[in-house]
RNA sequence: CGGGGCGUGGCUCAGCCUGGUAGAGCACCGCGUUUGGGACGCGGGGGUCGUGGGUUCAAAUCCCUCCGCCCCGACCA
């Protein structure tokens, strides 16, 4: 019998994720530092994996990796209007050093624009040197009120990009680019995780942005979880620290700047997408054991007969597959097999001496908790046979979550509408309100706008809160 | 920052109301039997009861102080 170590979702959501977290070994709330975690074993070989995704994705959109210092002169985060707005109620600040008082505070860089912004300063002088792309992977502090592992926690690592371009049609380029061919690329191929994309309220964009997008996703209790961003600042932290160039034409001009970032967040995304009351579900591409292979014996013999034909069917996995056999004889069967559902393997290879005998093997999928999705197959073809179906289960897994998200997904045209639709998920509802209306609806309904999404239908309708005619239509949710 | 809750072996908690010198389950260690969906028996180790003070012959228990953590809201990647 299962114990009973994860809160069943239709109980308690929010302790669901966190049994999940805990019980995954993902990480464990540092209650010695507020708000912090420790990122354990298993939760940070995941972000390996999502790092080294997108990685790829950044520097094959024509970006570098730099590093700038953790902490920034307090003056520095005062220069943006917007931006000081924005984030100095949660900054942390270093005040001392060296045993005396610092003439100067530093913060504890919450993100990176304003530093980032002094040296660019420096660095460019002419046309010549744009656009400049730059990508941190780095960890930052914001001194939150209310703190979640994952979802939001003072202390997360991310990765933001800064580039400064000539142009205003270059930085939005840029901004877009990074939208689609980085963000939406990697959470929909890698996580699995379809996605929104769209472009933020004036309400809901970054502190000194001239434009945000972001793409958003749907967790299962129907809530949106904002899963990146992508900014287009415009000259305004080019302004706030000379960030000039010479142009073709001999004129000095502002430079245009962007920045975006995804965070460790996207593990809490991944964990409220596709997990169940098992236990963690993860995609195969990040997955950092692929497959276990858990061997069966009851003594000597069959146990050096077992783990014979587990050296042979392991060794063509190299290079091919990430697996792990485990081999703990100081734990039953039954016992790993739980363990390894709650960590998410997508594959259980269980293999014993009547397996031996018959050149089988029982295969497992994640995906199908039970006995579902468990069978029989030969041994023979069984690497070709596992990398069919981590395929499939990739695909499947975003079809399933896809299916979800549409399923609760409705277009609502009145208020009344809408603030049922925000119980169970996502309302799509025709907007011409303002800042103002929009927060209304959110101290009425706890509900805000997404986003606009890039794909809009092409045809007007009444707006759903002040009823004036419009085309544009927005996503309103609650979100994490 | 408002509202609530909680600090007792590694973990989850009981004991507190009604004061009498600390317990359970899990985990851990040893030995043996086990091993195809969280095995079992026997033996064993481990606790300044968050901190400081007070009341008392006696405090985990009653009173006060401080500290910390968690949950629910408002704010946020």
């Amino acid at each position: 019998m299962p114990k009973d170590v994860i809160t069943q979702r239709s109980v308690d959501y929010n302790q669901w994720y966190l049994d999940i977290v805990r019980e995954a070994d993902l990480a464990e709330v540092a209650e010695v530092v507020r708000g912090c975690i420790v990122v354990k074993a298993h939760g940070w070989a995941i972000w390996e994996l999502m790092q080294r995704a997108l990685d790829e994705r950044i520097k094959a959109t024509g970006h570098a990796n730099v590093q700038f210092p953790l902490l920034i002169p307090k003056s520095f985060i005062m220069k943006e209007a917007q931006h000081v707005e924005g984030f100095a109620p949660e900054v942390a600040e270093v005040t001392r050093a060296g045993g005396e008082e610092l003439a100067e505070p530093y913060v504890i860089r919450p993100t990176s624009e304003t530093i980032i912004g002094y040296f660019y300063s420096k660095w460019i002088r002419s046309y010549r040197d744009l656009p400049l792309l730059y990508n941190q992977w780095a960890n930052v502090m914001r001194w939150e009120m209310r703190t979640r592992p994952f979802l939001r926690t003072a202390e997360f690592w991310w990765q933001e990009g800064h580039t400064a371009h000539a142009t205003e049609a270059e930085a939005e380029e840029e901004t877009l680019r990074i939208l689609h061919e980085v963000y939406a690329d990697f959470v929909e191929k890698e996580m699995a995780v379809p996605v929104i994309r769209g472009l933020k309220t004036e309400k809901e964009k970054f502190p000194g942005a001239l434009r945000s997008y972001c793409i958003e996703a749907m967790m299962q209790d129907g809530r949106a979880l904002q899963a990146g961003t992508s900014h287009n600042l415009g000259q305004n932290f080019a302004r706030a620290f000379d960030i000039t160039f010479t142009d073709q034409n001999n004129t000095i001009q502002y430079a245009w700047t962007t920045s975006w970032g995804v965070s460790t967040r996207l593990i809490g995304a991944l964990i409220m997408t596709h997990s169940d009351d098992e236990g963690l579900v993860l995609p195969p591409r990040l997955a950092p054991i692929q497959v276990v292979v858990v061997p069966i014996y009851k003594n000597d013999e069959e146990r050096s007969a077992v783990m014979a034909a587990v050296t042979r069917m392991t060794a063509e996995w190299k290079g091919r597959l990430r697996f792990k056999v485990d081999d703990r004889d100081n734990y039953s069967p039954g016992y790993k097999f739980n363990e390894w559902e709650l960590k998410g393997v997508p594959v259980r290879i269980e293999i014993g001496p009547k397996d031996v005998a018959k050149e089988t093997v029982a295969l497992a999928r994640r995906d199908l908790p039970g006995k579902t999705g468990k069978s029989f197959v030969p041994q023979a073809g069984l690497t070709e046979r596992i990398e069919a179906l981590l395929s499939e289960m990739q695909t499947a897994l975003f079809q399933r979550a896809l299916a979800f998200r549409e399923a609760h997904t409705a277009d609502v045209t009145t208020y009344e509408e809408l603030k049922a639709q925000v119980e169970r998920g996502f309302a799509r509802a025709f907007w011409a309100g303002d800042t103002a209306d929009e927060k209304r609806i959110q101290e009425e309904t706890r509900a805000t706008i997404r986003c606009i999404p890039l794909e809009q239908p092409g045809i007007t309708g009444r707006c759903v809160y002040t009823g004036r005619e419009t085309d544009r239509q927005v996503i309103f949710a609650r979100a994490y």
